[in-house]
DNA sequence: CGGGCGATTGACGGTCATCAAGCTGTGTGG
DNA sequence: CCACACAGCTTGATGACCGTCAATCGCCCG
């Protein structure tokens, strides 16, 4: 089960990741435990009221978690990216939809072999507690986005926000890759596609930011940040 | 330091705060590094920016956790309640300011000192795991709620769910208390004060809630509970 | 070339924010 | 005991913003 081969030894993002903390003899014992999985753009990694069976930790590329209104309408809740977990509940029933927005990789862990391995280090519990807490404050700052504000300012504030975390991963710079489609974008600021579409094009034609395919670039940085207030 | 007296041998909400999984020794070790505390109404436990130097369990009352924008706006991220865990950062530092909206009894640990504790009994941090992923679960929802909705559904979900959440503290009833002001419960739904108002009682004149002094009675909860939809 | 999906643009209307005035209950002081 | 003030809440009139519906565009891929 699981295969450790190389793969982490040479794992880009582990200071990232839940194994962080871990010592060279426990990386590699979890390690063996872990299914490296790929999975291609628009493939469920677990759906909202399936059984949870497993944790994932985020490698590469993007996926958002979002959940189903009976009338069909859709809230995303947060966009994941490389070094973040998944998959935790209280109920042992996922609440949320988990779907790739760009082709994505994942180191998942069964849920009884991981909950074995941690109670025997609580170092590990620990981050995994620190890891929760930053999807907490992230969850927060979005409610804040979500409650407030024009919808230009939502956009903005969007885009900062997506802009620094992509910073912490990859160093900072000028152009901000959105794998999302405009519509995962709406769902995830509550608004409708055509407020989005045409907010983004005003920001273009007042200068503040320039539509590239896949992405923006923020020409005026200070008054976007200014904008972004939160 | 602390005084543990009977003080915690006879804690109504024991089991549904962080002490829930401590045998008895170390219950008892716990409660001797616990300040006691109550707190008046519109008091503040915490402000935002603040170092963080304590933990807090509440016991009694009501808090509401907000952030306040540089123009003055308010996001209310939550209304905490008996059982709930305050004080948890990444940084050190709090995102996020706490006030009692009702008198409030709290249990206050030092964060040095809790962390000291916590060390040696990791089955406790597996329970404040449980508690901020209680949370996060929470976060999610109200994000469905801020994002998705008219003023109306977003009033009759706060109501359903405040009413779910004082019954798993002291079972139902037909009589919701909600001791916040309508101010707190707009900036709690991203909506103005007068459009709470307006609501609240368009939804008494149409019959389906009763408005009582601190608090509502839902009359038709078959059809609120549709409407809540999330 | 044609089909299809995502994004853009336009016209229109509803919902909710804004501004403003009045109401109700509670506490305070004369 | 009443008058007054104040805070919280309610109610009304107006208009902006954004959602809705609909048409068009651009691009990729078969």
């Amino acid at each position: 089960m699981g295969q450790f081969s190389e793969a982490c030894a040479c794992c880009q993002i582990r200071p990232l990741s839940v194994c962080s903390l871990l010592n060279q003899t426990d990386f590699e014992e979890l390690g063996r435990s872990a299914y490296r999985v790929r999975l291609a753009a628009r493939t469920t990694v677990f759906l909202e009221g399936e059984t949870a069976t497993s944790f994932y930790s985020l490698r590469e590329g993007v996926v958002r978690l979002y959940k189903l209104l009976p009338d069909g309408r859709r809230q995303i809740v947060a966009f994941l990216m490389a070094g973040d977990f998944l998959g935790m509940t209280d109920s042992g029933r996922h609440e949320f939809s988990a779907v790739a927005v760009s082709p994505v990789a994942l180191c998942k862990f069964s849920r009884a072999s991981f909950a074995r391995f941690i109670d025997k280090r609580p170092h590990l519990l620990r981050r995994v507690n620190e890891l929760i807490v930053r999807e907490l404050i992230q969850a927060q700052s979005h409610m804040v986005l979500l409650g407030q504000g024009s919808a230009e300012e939502k956009i903005v504030s969007f885009l900062i926000g997506w802009r620094d975390r992509l910073a912490k991963l990859r160093g900072a710079k000028d152009v901000i890759d959105l794998p999302m489609s405009r519509q995962d974008i709406a769902d995830y600021l509550g608004l409708t596609i055509e407020t989005v579409s045409r907010t983004l094009n005003r920001l273009e034609r007042e200068g503040e930011i320039q539509i590239l395919p896949g992405g923006v670039s923020l020409l005026d940085t200070e008054r976007a940040e200014g904008l972004a207030a939160a």
